[in-house]
DNA sequence: GGCACCTGTGAAAATGGTGTGAACGCAGGC
DNA sequence: GCCTGCGTTCACACCATTTTCACAGGTGCC
């Protein structure tokens, strides 16, 4: 489904000789290459928007060990692949052992580089792989995984590539608060850099395409300071509820929004 | 949390020197190991719970690839790995692009397996780990990691995220008497400054959640000097002293001098 | 019992997260 | 080239949460 999803991958070496052969052919195969001659910080990383990292740790001197600790610390899922020259055993496990995704000795071919960058990066998508043909029904809602598109009574709600990833990821795990940057990563494939709102947006626009054409549900919930929740809730029993517990509530202050269908829980 | 999760490991080859040392150390690391001399099913492998299989797929002749590439196919959430002798780079490419997690290449020193095996592994089982723990019951009170939130007789506690995750960190060290400066490190994430009273407040206010939905229970115990102790106990014959003593004081919302239910321990 | 110091408590003040509309930039189609 | 649809970014309003503060009540020690 996501296959072809072009991959990112940031190059951290000083031999052109090898970076320019592989960008040719990364180029070829459509990927998206960043190169870099020393240490990158983790959040220029995000800012690039990296789904993978080639390193050669050889060019960063005694702070090889420690950079590779922190990249892999703070960027668990981002794929650090190390390619240097000779190596001890006892280096490529430590590396291994600390978070990199595989340790390739040059000289190596370019070819069987970027296979091992695609088979780590691979790795690092999996996961909704698994019931991704089924079609999945959630109150009056039917995701169709094989179209793309959600309906409502047979109805579609024209959603676009990324409205329905989203909806189809949230309603993948009912019942479950996820975090933005867990859905960020899931759905946009690389880590989420602070302060961005994309899933906010484009929780409000899955909010609305839903409430058009299912309009007595709740569907996405949201759990202040995590993130969201998707679970399917007949609207109309919750804010009779709410209503016979509040007293007549005389606050009419002109309240611009009228409520949200959606309820605000707190977690 | 998850980190030292046993791994359960298939070998299927026939280089019996390389497959006891490997055996040996596996166990020593508090692996599970299963051998094969010959292809196994995927259905076998499943049955065998296995999170990981090392293969030297020249041991299975012509159907070698065709092998790997059903084994990848069907259990796209098995690490699979090959180990084998010498191999052109076209094959590597050929085995990484079918699935196959990583090409060792033999003679290799069964700790690099290991490690590789483990990388790949520990690849796999990202995104799924949302559990990140179980939830975690005491007393009448049930902590859902997943949900970011605690619940009484199925009904949420509506603690936001501070208050779940200290709450989480508490329930977590039952028993044990944690002290401010301990906790707001581990909640908070950084030094408590000299006089801050944020933890004070947060159990507070988690006790009355608790007292709401869980009268009976006294949860959350001071440690005069030192800092607080979570210890599910039936506030059974203090409360019913109380009571006793007290007209029947029915619910008002303004109970603002109300004994706590809690009890001060001295340290 | 008195004093010094902790802890509990309620409410005000500060912080920060979320909903929302709209502008912007980019790419593909006409 | 222009138009259109989509994804991203921004600014602002609103309000839930967190922090801070002042004071009341408890606890331990002399």
């Amino acid at each position: 489904m996501n296959p072809q999803q072009t991959i990112r991958l940031g190059v951290i070496d000083t031999d052109s000789g090898f970076v320019t052969v592989l960008a040719k052919r990364a180029e070829a195969a459509g990927w998206q290459l960043r190169q870099a001659t020393g240490a990158v910080p983790a959040q220029e990383m995000v800012a690039m928007k990296l789904n993978a990292v080639l390193i050669d740790p050889s060019i960063l001197g005694d702070e090889a060990w420690e950079y590779l600790d922190r990249i892999c610390g703070e960027l668990p899922d981002l794929a650090v692949i190390v390619c240097t020259g000779r190596s001890t055993v006892a280096q490529r496990v430590r590396g291994l052992r600390l978070g990199v995704g595989d340790w390739i000795t040059k000289p190596c071919h370019p070819e069987e580089a970027m296979a091992r960058v695609e088979a780590v990066t691979r790795r690092r998508r999996r996961g909704r792989n698994e019931a991704e043909a089924g079609p999945l029904v959630s109150g009056e809602l039917e995701v169709r995984p094989d179209q793309f598109q959600a309906f409502v009574a047979g109805e579609s709600l024209d959603l676009t590539r990324r409205e329905f990833e989203l909806l189809h990821l949230l309603a993948d795990s009912k019942g479950q608060v996820l975090e933005r940057e867990t859905i960020y990563q899931r759905v946009w494939g690389y880590a989420m850099a602070h302060g961005d709102r994309s899933v906010d947006v484009f929780i409000r626009k899955l909010r609305q395409k839903l409430e058009k054409r299912s309009p007595s549900w709740a569907y996405i919930h949201t759990h202040f300071g995590v993130g969201y929740r998707f679970d399917p809730e007949p609207a109309g029993i919750l804010k009779e509820e709410i209503r016979a517990a509040d007293p007549p509530a005389p606050e009419f202050t002109d309240r611009s929004q009228q409520l949200h269908d959606e309820v605000t829980v707190t977690s």
